[in-house]
DNA sequence: ACCTGAACACCGTTCAAGT
DNA sequence: ACCTGAACACCGTTCAAGT
């Protein structure tokens, strides 16, 4: 029996060396992500970064809102689960930060928010959040109020930070300044022109639990 | 001289029947987005609902992304400006609950906010959430703490509630449920099976200005 | 079980040309 | 001043076929 000619056998042995998984798709698309952004982030020029067929990625995952949803898992991931100290505003406060951090490092996830968070690395730390408002005290409505609340909080800081930092969102402060007539109180409390953004964060969020601590019971 | 054959006399009166404006496209592409969403605003296809041809739009606007932003401040056009009470929080509470209603109404903008907004409408809002606060006594930090967490708590509370309202999120939900095992606080506290959420939004928002209180001079 | 290429039905945008 | 069609350089996704 013929030997394979030498071609195959090296192909092959290159192909054996990297077998694509979910895990590698993953980790590209943050990267890419990381990278180029939202807007560059295509099937194609993914799957070559991956040196595979276009459509290769197919196999792995069902379609690219698929890639996305695991890639903002991915970045949940990064968010460590403190240790509870039994403050509940310490765990909170802990929680939060890390959940804001894992974001700015990350741009482009702030804007992905609007698709249903249900990865295990969202959900662990949604968990982490209610459980520790449950020991807090808070039930029922009130739960559900400080839950989403922190949380609204918490993306929504992240959104409009990486926002404002953007290309456009330096453009448009400038574009801002520009029309004092129509917006004095806007551009002379400096809109958009914010220096200090983890302070800003860090006191709404206290003003904020200063807030819910009448709805624990 | 000849006159000009009849066909031709037909096609200037039909075609100076409707003279394309920005504010046609606009309002267009709200009616297209409230009707299918995101994913299905094209330009050839908006194009088509102004029996116009596919790249005509491009003398009326720049790029696809103009016409979203557009379409955004658009919404914002739709909140009344309260008339100021004098009573700091009446005011920020009706701003703001218009604000919500608006987004509500059109449930693909809260997912548009990763844009830098800087249109007349949105900026009068702000302005006028700005000037609500610089009454109540806000300066500052304190004024940027408080302006930027109304902001973000709004948008992000739009953007949670259109997000599990829709298709995917209505699965996600459902999907949690079978996880009791692994995120028992949350399906016991029924996360994402809210049922009331205007309350939520309530109760947040009055806690919220509940905490920031001690942050007036 | 995993990967490929060809092909389909689209996209946003440019630009020379028309009226 | 406003609109058009043809064309370019892409898309996401399907599917029969390969190993």
């Amino acid at each position: 029996m013929k030997d394979k000619p030498v071609w195959q056998r090296q192909r092959r042995a290159a192909r054996e060396a990297p077998p694509l998984t979910r895990e590698k798709i993953v980790a590209e698309a943050v990267a890419l992500l990381d990278e180029e952004g939202t807007a560059k982030l295509t099937m194609r020029r993914l799957a070559q970064r991956l040196d595979a067929g276009p459509t290769t990625l197919y196999w792995h995952v069902d379609t690219k809102d698929d890639v996305l949803d695991l890639a903002l898992d991915a970045v949940f991931g990064e968010v460590v689960l403190p240790e509870p100290t039994g403050d509940w505003r310490a765990d909170v406060r802990a929680l939060v930060t890390g959940w804001r951090a894992a974001m700015l490092r990350h741009p482009w996830s702030a804007a992905l928010v609007g698709r249903p968070m249900v990865g295990p690395n969202v959900l662990a730390r949604t968990e982490f959040l209610y459980a520790a408002l449950v020991r807090a005290g808070f039930t029922k409505a009130a739960l559900a109020t400080a839950a989403h609340g922190l949380a609204n909080y918490v993306t929504g800081s992240a959104l409009t930070l990486t926002t404002a930092r953007s290309e456009d969102g330096l453009v448009a402060a400038e574009y801002l300044v520009e029309q004092w007539e129509s917006y004095p109180t806007l551009v002379d409390n400096g809109h958009l022109r914010e220096e200090d953004w983890d302070a800003v964060f860090a006191q709404g969020l206290e003003s904020f639990m200063d807030g819910l601590e009448s709805l624990r019971s």
